[in-house]
DNA sequence: AAAGCCATGACAAGGAATTGTCAATAGTGT
DNA sequence: ACACTATTGACAATTCCTTGTCATGGCTTT
C-alpha cells in the first residue's frame, strides 16, 4: 500500500498552498524548506504517482519543462512573468474565444496563456 | 555574405506554401521532398538563421517540440489536432479575452490554443 | 519492539532535441 | 571558367530533462 511521507506531504502542501502551477525545479526549491535532502527524483516520482491519483494537472507553458498544479480547479488560464519566471493562475474565461474555431473543427479544450510582467514584479519596490 | 541555397530556398518555400507551424521534423520530411539528401542540422541551421531576419516566428503546443511559421502574418491562434498531430491556424481574436488579465499585470502577447481534432480528420472520407 | 517492504537519496544511465565538427560541395563575384 | 568561402551532409557530441538502480531509511502492521 501507500506510504505517508513526509516527503509527498510536503509535495501535496506545496501545490495547495502556493496556488499556481510549479515545475519540477520549483517544486524542488519549495520542498527542500521543508525536507533538505530531498532529492529530484523524488519529485519526478510523486509527480508521477499525484497525476495517476488525479490531485496534480500538467499544464505547458511555452518551451518551459511541464509545470503541475492541483487538478480540478475549474477552468482557467496563465500568465508567464518573463521577469520572474512564475505562472500565475488567471480565473474565468469568455466564452467568446470558441466562437473562433471554425466550421468542422470539433474542440476538445483550450489553453490560453499570458506573457509579460506580472504584479509583483511591476510593483515599484519590487526586487526583480 | 549569406547564400541563396537550394535548401533555404526549399525551407522558405514551404512555409510559404503550407501556412501553418511545423516542427524541425515536419520541415525535414516536407524537404526532402526537394532536396532528398537535407540533413536535419540544416534545419536547424536554417530555422536559426531565418528566426534571425525576422521570416519565421516561434510557436510553441502543448509540450510538442516547438513550431515554426512564418511572421508577420498579423495576430491569430492555433488549433492542434490529436489524430493528425498537425496545427492549424484560427484567424482573428476576440478581445474580450484581455478583460482577463488582473490589475497589476502587464501583458506584452497571448497565445490561444484549441485542442481537439480537426475538420480533415473529421471527415467522413478521412483516412485517419 | 520487530519485521516487512515501500519510499528515499545519491548518482548513474537513458532519451530526445539541438548543436558542433569537418571534409566535401556549390553559390557568387571576377 | 576560376577562385573564394558560405553551406551542406553525416554523425559525433552536448545539453537538459527524466528515469533506473540499489543500498539505506522510515512508515505500518503485528
Amino acid at each position: 500500500m501507500q506510504r505517508d511521507t513526509r516527503q509527498r506531504r510536503a509535495l501535496r502542501e506545496i501545490i495547495m498552498t502556493e496556488g499556481r502551477p510549479l515545475s519540477p525545479a520549483e517544486l524542488l526549491q519549495l520542498a527542500q524548506r521543508i525536507v533538505p535532502n530531498m532529492g529530484l527524483a523524488t519529485i519526478y516520482r510523486n509527480v508521477r504517482m499525484l497525476l495517476g491519483e488525479g490531485f496534480l494537472r500538467e499544464v505547458h507553458i511555452a518551451g518551459d519543462a511541464p509545470r503541475y498544479e492541483q487538478a480540478g480547479t475549474g477552468h482557467h488560464h496563465h500568465f508567464y512573468c518573463f521577469r520572474c519566471g512564475k505562472v500565475t493562475e488567471i480565473n474565468g474565461c469568455r466564452s467568446e474565444v470558441n466562437t473562433l474555431v471554425p466550421e468542422g473543427f470539433l474542440q476538445d479544450f483550450h489553453e490560453l496563456t499570458f506573457y509579460g510582467s506580472c504584479a509583483a514584479c511591476n510593483a515599484p519596490n519590487s526586487k526583480a
